[in-house]
DNA sequence: GATTTTTATGCAATCAGTTGCATAGTTTGC
DNA sequence: GCAAACTATGCAACTGATTGCATAAAAATC
């Protein structure tokens, strides 16, 4: 789902390897999108053969296979057409709504244990976005439009998790006592 | 992901044809899960192959292929033990997330626009829920288990739209005075 | 100095989902 | 009575994502 646009904006953050690329990813938009190394590479190759970006062996690549990349003009071209485009809302398929319906229709399938897993889940994420918003933004400071961005972006993530613990204790409270 | 977890769910709660059954699943688990017909009817070929549900020409059919389709007990047993495995956490991948990180490193992209599109969307979706619900769960009564989660999974989609609403709120402020 | 872990890349097969097209009967409105 | 919209099903091609496997060098650890 337009991986490649992912993957152009974080090159323009910072060029890197594929391996870097795909850590990097993990820890900043990679929170709310996971993509696996099989994936990167393949559209690293893809968007190389498109000319959106370029590559070079890295300057500490010794006897390793070690590429760095960097996007070219036609890259910072193509992310700015797509940027203008109108996005997809997000789906938010969820498969415990599926679990939740079925124990509807065919009896209490008791999830007690399952939704206890996914507050405890919900709350370390929580735990972990806070402790990133207290290192990187810290209290009254003015900000640059670039590190407000990044607030926000993990606001968003703040509060979906503190919605997710929320519904799920009303839910527990709820189906409990039958 | 699992949608023929979802479709055994919808086929117990009512014996549909393919045709109603991607109707119905667009009223109730679609609220989070879009499956196009095409998907729907291929998943029912498989599942009737696998003897999870069988399927007979509709009463009404008249010349029509309509066909009906319930689930066996092969179909309830596997929802069983489907509903015992842990569900992956609902991943939260977001377009627009990564518009929004391009905004930040290619500079200013006037994301506004859509972001007022993106409120109003969020606002029509909450509007139909909260109507969805004032019609289905009308005040203080009291009601049943089934009632009372059907009402919880709504609950789920409500508080997602009000906090995509206030977020974006929030971006649309911090993000019109540079 | 040998083993394990981490860094680094990639192929092949499979599964899930989307898009475009095709068919055909039924109902509704003009 | 004819056109348009709705009901109903399905195939084929493609794109995107996941899983399992494989390779190989460098760094850490015992």
């Amino acid at each position: 789902m337009s991986l490649s646009h992912a993957l152009l904006t974080s090159l323009l953050e910072k060029s890197s390897s594929g391996y870097d690329l795909a850590r990097r990813f993990d820890k900043s938009i990679g929170y709310f999108w996971h993509a696996s190394h099989q994936q990167i590479y393949r559209e690293l190759g893809r968007m190389e053969k498109a000319q959106w970006i370029e590559s070079s062996a890295a300057p500490d690549a010794g006897k390793t296979r070690k590429r760095i990349y960097q996007v070219l003009p036609t890259g910072r071209d193509e992310l700015l057409r797509w940027t203008a485009l109108p996005s997809a809302p997000m789906d938010m398929r969820d498969e415990f709504m599926v679990r939740l319906r079925a124990d509807a229709a065919i009896g209490p399938l008791g999830l007690e244990a399952e939704l206890q897993r996914r507050l405890a889940q919900h709350q370390e994420k929580l735990a972990i976005y806070r402790e990133i918003e207290l290192r990187d933004f810290p209290d009254g400071r003015t900000l640059s439009r670039e590190a407000r961005i990044h607030r926000l972006i993990l606001q968003k993530g703040i509060l979906f998790e503190e919605g997710s613990i929320n519904w799920t204790l009303q839910v527990l409270q709820e189906l409990g006592p039958d």
